[in-house]
DNA sequence: GCGACAG
DNA sequence: ATCTTGTCGC
C-alpha cells in the first residue's frame, strides 16, 4: 500500500551544529512531514490480543509498536534510551543503547539531545515496527519539528509524540478533570511556525480518576510524521489500557530505568 | 526588557 | 530528565 520508505540521514540531528542551523533543520523536517494518515497500521485494534482461533492465515499480522524513552546517567554525562516492541498487546522485543550525551537539555531542541541516543538503540532493533511512539512532541513544536516528527522523517517511519506537558500551542476548550476517553484539539498560535487555525494535535485524557478530589493530567499527542492527529490521538487511547501512558511507552520508561539501575550498580 | 519553555 | 521517603487512598 504505501511507497518504499525513503529515509533521509542528511536530516539526522548533529549536536555540533549552530543554534541557527539546528533552527534550519527544523524548518526542513517540518517540510518533508506527513501529518496525515499514509501508512498501513489498522489503528482500532492495537491491544487486542491474538484469538487461539482457526483461521491464523486469514487474519493480516497485528501491527508491532514500538515505545522510545530515555533515562540519564547525568554523572557520567551519559544518555540510556530504551525500546519497547509491543504486539497485539505482547511485549516481542526490547533494545537499548548508551551514549555519551553532548548538549544540554533546551525547549526546541529536544531532538539534537536526545536523537543520536535514540538513533543508536533504534538501530539494534531485529523487529521492523509500524508505528513509533516517542517521549516528547511532534508537530507540537514552535517550528512542528518534535523530537517524533524529527526521528520520523530521518527513518521515514510513522511516528506520533507522547507529551506530559505542553510545549506551546492553544488547548481549543479547558484541558482540567476531562472525562476519560475526551479529547481536545489543540490549536496553533503565534509561538507556532504554522498556519492559524491548524490543529496540532490533541490534549488526550487516557484515564482519570472517579472521585473529584484529585484530577490526573492529560498526555498531549501530536502527529510525528505519516500520521495524522486524529489517528494519533485514538492510537494513544487505544494503547494506554491500563496507566495513563500507552503501553508501549510505559514499559520503555521502565526499562529504560531498569537498565540504568543496572549500570549504576 | 518580559514571558514561555517537550525531556 | 534527575535528586528522593514517606504517605494518602482504593
Amino acid at each position: 500500500m504505501r511507497q518504499p520508505r525513503t529515509p533521509r540521514p542528511d536530516l539526522e540531528p548533529d549536536a555540533d551544529l549552530e543554534r541557527e542551523e539546528m533552527e534550519a533543520m527544523q524548518r526542513e523536517i517540518a517540510a518533508a512531514a506527513i501529518f496525515e494518515d499514509d501508512h498501513d497500521v489498522a489503528v482500532g485494534s492495537l491491544s487486542n490480543p491474538l484469538e487461539a482461533a482457526s483461521s491464523d492465515r486469514d487474519r493480516p499480522e497485528p501491527p508491532l509498536v514500538a515505545g522510545v524513552d530515555q533515562s540519564f546517567l547525568l554523572e557520567s554525562e551519559r544518555a540510556l534510551s530504551a525500546v519497547v516492541v509491543m504486539q497485539a498487546g505482547e511485549v516481542v522485543e526490547r533494545v537499548h543503547a548508551v551514549t555519551p550525551l553532548e548538549i544540554p537539555y533546551i525547549p526546541g531542541l529536544l531532538a539534537f539531545r536526545e536523537g543520536g541516543p535514540i538513533l543508536a538503540a533504534l538501530e539494534g532493533l531485529s523487529t521492523e515496527p509500524d508505528l513509533f511512539l516517542f517521549d516528547g512532541s511532534g508537530r507540537i513544536h514552535f517550528r512542528q519539528a518534535g523530537i517524533a516528527t524529527h526521528i520520523g522523517v530521518v527513518l521515514d517511519v510513522p511516528s506520533v509524540g507522547i507529551a506530559k506537558s505542553l510545549l506551546c500551542g492553544e488547548p481549543r476548550g479547558d484541558v482540567d478533570d476531562l472525562p476519560a476517553g475526551t479529547t481536545v484539539p489543540i490549536d496553533a498560535n503565534s509561538r507556532v511556525d504554522a498556519p492559524a487555525g491548524t490543529v496540532l494535535g490533541y490534549a488526550v485524557q487516557t484515564r482519570q480518576y472517579d472521585s473529584p478530589d484529585r484530577a490526573i493530567n492529560p498526555l498531549y499527542v501530536s502527529p510525528g510524521h505519516r500520521v495524522g492527529p486524529e489517528t494519533a490521538a485514538d492510537g494513544a487511547l487505544e494503547l494506554a489500557t491500563t496507566y495513563k501512558l500507552p503501553e508501549p511507552i510505559r514499559l520503555a520508561d521502565a526499562y529504560a530505568d531498569e537498565a540504568k539501575r543496572t549500570l549504576e550498580e
